[in-house]
DNA sequence: ATGCATGAGGT
DNA sequence: CCTCATGCATA
């Protein structure tokens, strides 16, 4: 009973803080939408060309100054670029791979072309002792006390804009590995993925969160800058930077810039997110403490980065503005259950998949299937981890090398 | 700070 | 089913 502060926030710079109990209210983030490929809208509130964006436009934002399909990729000299710069060895199947990743590949890919007319009763010696995709939760007992919720501004508008946009799209061949060779050299292969793994770093023992109430001393000023409201409309020389700047070198820039005046302002990721929301910026929701660190760790995508800049620098300003001026606002938040399951790949399985996405980091199927017995995993999960792996590899970081 | 997940929009 | 932008749940 008695706890005062309403979320426990992560310590500012840092993380890992089991902060995470920030419990905010349901935050629908309309900034969505995504125009894949070859679309060149504009990105959130300032870009856009057309004024008819800010209107409708809520939901649609769409960047991407350049193309990005993988399979076009030469489109953008930057993108092109920023992705020749990340660690993956895209085209050497097996001139630069190593053995030992080869092995664990191979042995993964031996699965999928047993099962065809052959005796496929390749049953694995035994495999991991427990399921590794041990889905827990945990009840998420939110004694949060809930305060006078109100401003939520779920602008949440499916509309999508879609301008005029040029777009060349010249398509690539992209050849992709023949998945011949490994019905040939790994047939013979003994899965031993599992072997000697559950010792491993797989843990998975899951205790409690154990969030510490951790609040206890407050800035004077750290709600300040949460609650900045004026729907003004932002200093119109946004309006052409936004959608030309895709420096690499200034995103990064500014993300550092952002996250020290951040800290500055005793804000934390978390609360820049949902203040977010406030800003009544067309088409802006909130962003999650998620977005906002991988906006200044520079981990997301180029055009994503590119997006959320403006609002970013927007939500800065006025934080700045608000805090010289100390006004205070009570905070309003909210929290909600939310439960959620993330299942956990151990680390063998960890292992195989990566191995096998450096040979084929897009499997059908069928092989997604096959690699899901294998592993005993839900066939799901193995999806969604090649989804995820391949946008990882697609992600900017210190890729700007120009 | 990150791993796995969900969903929208496109093929 | 994929890609992308995001987010919850975690370590």
């Amino acid at each position: 009973m008695m706890m005062m502060s309403l979320n426990g926030k992560q310590p500012f710079g840092m993380a890992h803080a089991g902060g995470g109990g920030s419990l905010h209210e349901p935050k629908y983030s309309a900034l969505h939408s995504a125009s894949p490929g070859t679309s060149a809208a504009a990105a959130p509130p300032a870009s856009s060309p057309s004024s008819t964006s800010a209107g409708s436009g809520a939901g649609g934002r769409s960047s991407a100054p350049s193309s990005s399909s993988s399979a076009s990729s030469s489109t953008s000299t930057s993108e092109a670029l920023r992705r020749a710069c990340l660690p993956a060895p895209p085209s050497n199947i097996f001139g630069g791979l190593d053995e030992s990743l080869l092995a664990r590949a191979e042995a993964l890919a031996a699965v999928d072309i047993v099962s065809p007319g052959k005796s496929h009763h390749h049953h694995p010696p035994h495999h991991s002792p427990f399921k590794p995709d041990a889905t827990y939760h945990t009840m998420n007992t939110i004694p949060c006390t809930s305060a006078a919720s109100s401003s939520s501004v779920p602008i949440s508008h499916p509309s999508a804009l879609s301008g005029t946009h040029h777009h060349h799209h010249h398509h690539h061949h992209h050849h992709q590995p023949h998945q011949a060779l490994e019905g040939e050299l790994l047939e013979h292969i003994t899965p031993g993925l599992a072997l000697g793994a559950m010792t491993g770093p797989d843990g998975s023992v899951v205790s409690t969160p154990g969030h510490a109430p951790h609040m206890a001393s407050m800035n004077p000023m750290h709600q300040a800058a949460l609650s900045m409201a004026h729907a003004h409309g932002l200093p119109s020389h946004m309006g052409c930077m936004s959608d030309v700047d895709a420096d690499p070198r200034d995103l990064e820039a500014f993300a550092e810039r952002f996250k020290q005046r951040r800290i500055k302002l005793g804000v934390t990721q978390a609360d820049v997110g949902s203040a977010l929301a406030n800003l009544k910026i067309p088409g802006v929701g909130s962003l999650s403490q998620s977005t906002i660190c991988r906006f200044e760790s520079l981990t997301l995508s180029h055009n994503n980065m590119i997006a959320l800049k403006p609002i970013l620098q927007a939500w800065l300003e006025e934080a700045e503005k608000s805090h010289r001026e100390k006004l205070t606002k009570p905070e309003l938040f909210n929290g909600a259950e939310k439960k959620r399951k993330r299942t956990s790949i151990a680390a063998p399985e960890k292992r195989s998949l990566e191995a096998y996405f450096a040979i084929q980091p897009r499997p059908s199927s069928e092989k997604i299937a096959a690699i899901a017995e294998k592993l005993d995993l839900k066939k799901n999960v193995v999806r969604v981890w090649f989804c995820n792996q391949r946008q990882k590899q697609k992600r900017m970081k210190y890729s700007a090398g120009i």
